[in-house]
DNA sequence: GACCCGGTTGGGAGCGCTCCCAACAACTCT
DNA sequence: AGAGTTGTTGGGAGCGCTCCCAACCGGGTC
């Protein structure tokens, strides 16, 4: 256990060559059963691994994946979000055998200070970048290297792998559901237009109201940045305007909408429904629990490193594109009595 | 950009030496000013960087920082605590210039498969442990490794590096804080006590009543698991016995201590008063707001990297221990009127 | 002018591994 | 019996870098 034992160590202890005890270690079969067993007993005697830095450095390959999550998420430690996609990564990595490098750039400087880092040649096999903005400059460098990636979130350019959930139609299902209970008078709490979420997001919703004949009247409409204080002070300049429903683009402002309409006297679902969008454990737990869309997050990490691991085996050319199914959940925020509540109901991936 | 260069390559293109090259890269002093602006340009031109597998094999660093999250740790998800250290873990890597690779363990299978890559050779510099519980395998077999190691928590064996929050100080305050109240039937919704966080606090809070002469009656304990429903289920075995006061030894269960009171038509802080421990984010946005320990989390990852580095370039044989500091924070759960509430007491560490 | 000395530069060796090819043994087939 | 075949093994080469030592260059000294 304590030196550092070599091949030629093993090989030596064992009464064979170098070449031989690679073999067993890589587990080629041309290797004499008895001899094998004998190489096998050495490794297991001294506790032998082969280093991984000489390993890298003839086979190009180091086992590692890098996952960045850039400055602008202050919410890796309010938000589940982030918790459930590293779990889904890093589960899938495990099961992959390759390792998970985590690189949270809380600042400008760090997220200029990364960039030669991760395109170092011999360090990283492969890279997964999640909440990319629209024109993300770490995006568009990382793109001319030869390192494969894969994105999480739909980029704003073609010709990157990418896996995302289907925005558009939880939206538009949202919208139908919420046009189906009676209302009109429909708002949103937007999400940032400059993420392609938050623009899925608007644009299902808004065709999924006009597929039901309804529009999205402007001052119904405001938006947030996907913090809970966001919700709160975008529900505050709708409400004045009076909507019957309001649908949150994400748990977590929906939060903050619904501590808003309660501070304005309202009872949810009584006086105005509400509904999110994520599927986030806040929308189980809150009061009421808000009808939301739920996505699979652990699903979301677990496929990126999937389509890493092909784009790093050079199995394909051409980007891979995911888009994972959503499920509209309804719960007492949106429960009025008005029809029938489905229980629950499923969209497939448009 | 495309093809990956060499050394050579550079020092062709410049008109030098391999090992000049090698000299301007790793910034030594012994190259003629002019040689050195030329190689820099090659260089910047083409975009060159040092093969990382390469340098690590020669050098035996690879600047990779190992962290483990153990498998018992479901509240990745829910609780910012993990999300807060890796963070801290994460700011000080940057600084520092070395990479995290993170191993979440989901499963006992998981946690088996990882101990022999965290311990190959040449793959990391160093590895933080946390949430190590009594007699934690993991933590046993990597100290026979050679390999620096830091746990974040105090372990539960000598000679081992490690961070703390000041466990033991913070339950003690909390305790005399809670008497000076003038209660004297406190109750105790307790951490595990095969953990040392809760072993500490447990002793803290008992020995900081004792010193008031106050003591634990044995009913008005009952431990939980760090959970909001393990603090929910304990709180109802205290309650029966009518406490006036309980410290839960974490926000998350003084959560659900807290609903327990409410549904047990309990007012807080009018029919009983209520304590938790962490300073999380939980506590603050409860209602009523919680009085509790605060502690630093992104500081005790800061302080685990530092020390880990140190280990690292050997700059110590001796292990280091550092215990930080906690805050007792006073907010409405214990604002009786009973005495004058001090805003706010700063405990230096024990 | 021979000598020395510090600053600078080039190239050999080697980190521990994988890949490749040659060597060898033990067969089979004609 | 000789040639070909298959299976197994050993060792050279080389991945891209750092370390070390020898070589070189110019200027100061006696």
């Amino acid at each position: 256990m304590k030196t550092n034992l070599t091949l030629e160590d093993i090989g030596r202890l064992a009464g064979v060559s170098r070449s031989t005890v690679s073999r067993v270690i890589n587990h080629q079969d041309n290797v004499r059963p008895d001899v094998r067993q004998r190489v096998l007993e050495v490794i297991d005697r001294t506790g032998y691994t082969p280093n991984a830095a000489a390993r890298s450095l003839v086979s190009g390959r180091t086992g590692l994946v890098g996952l960045v999550i850039p400055s602008r998420v202050h919410s890796l430690f309010e938000d589940p979000y982030f918790g459930r996609l590293i779990q889904g990564i890093s589960s899938a990595c495990n099961r992959s055998g390759t390792s998970l490098t985590l690189f949270l750039l809380q600042t400008e400087s760090e997220e200029e200070a990364l960039y030669p880092r991760v395109s170092d040649p011999g360090f990283l096999d492969g890279l997964i970048l999640t909440a990319t903005r629209m024109r993300d400059p770490l995006l568009a460098k990382t793109a001319y290297e030869d390192l494969p990636i894969v994105v999480i979130g739909r980029p704003d350019m073609d010709g990157v792998s990418y896996v995302d959930v289907d925005n558009y139609a939880g939206a538009h299902t949202m919208a139908t559901y919420l046009c189906d209970l009676g209302y009109t008078r429909i708002g949103l709490v937007g999400a940032p237009t400059d993420t392609t979420a938050g623009l899925d997001r608007l644009n299902g919703f808004v065709e999924g109201l006009a597929s039901r004949g309804v529009a999205l009247h402007p001052e119904l409409r405001a938006d947030g940045t996907f913090s809970e204080p966001s919700g709160y002070a975008a529900m505050q300049r709708i409400l004045p305007h009076q909507p019957e429903a309001v649908f949150a683009a994400s748990d977590t402002m929906a939060v903050g909408a619904l501590r808003a309409a309660r501070e304005a006297g309202l009872s949810v679902p009584g006086d105005i429904v509400l509904a999110g969008f994520d599927g986030l454990s806040a929308s189980e737990k809150s009061d009421p629990p808000l009808t939301t869309i739920r996505q699979d997050v652990h699903r979301t990490g677990e496929r990126a490193v999937e389509i890493l691991n092909q784009l790093i085996k050079g199995e394909t050319q051409t980007p891979i594109v995911d888009i994972q199914p959503v499920d509209l959940v309804v719960r007492e925020s949106t429960a009025t009595g008005r029809i029938s509540t489905a229980a629950e109901a499923t969209i497939a991936g448009r």
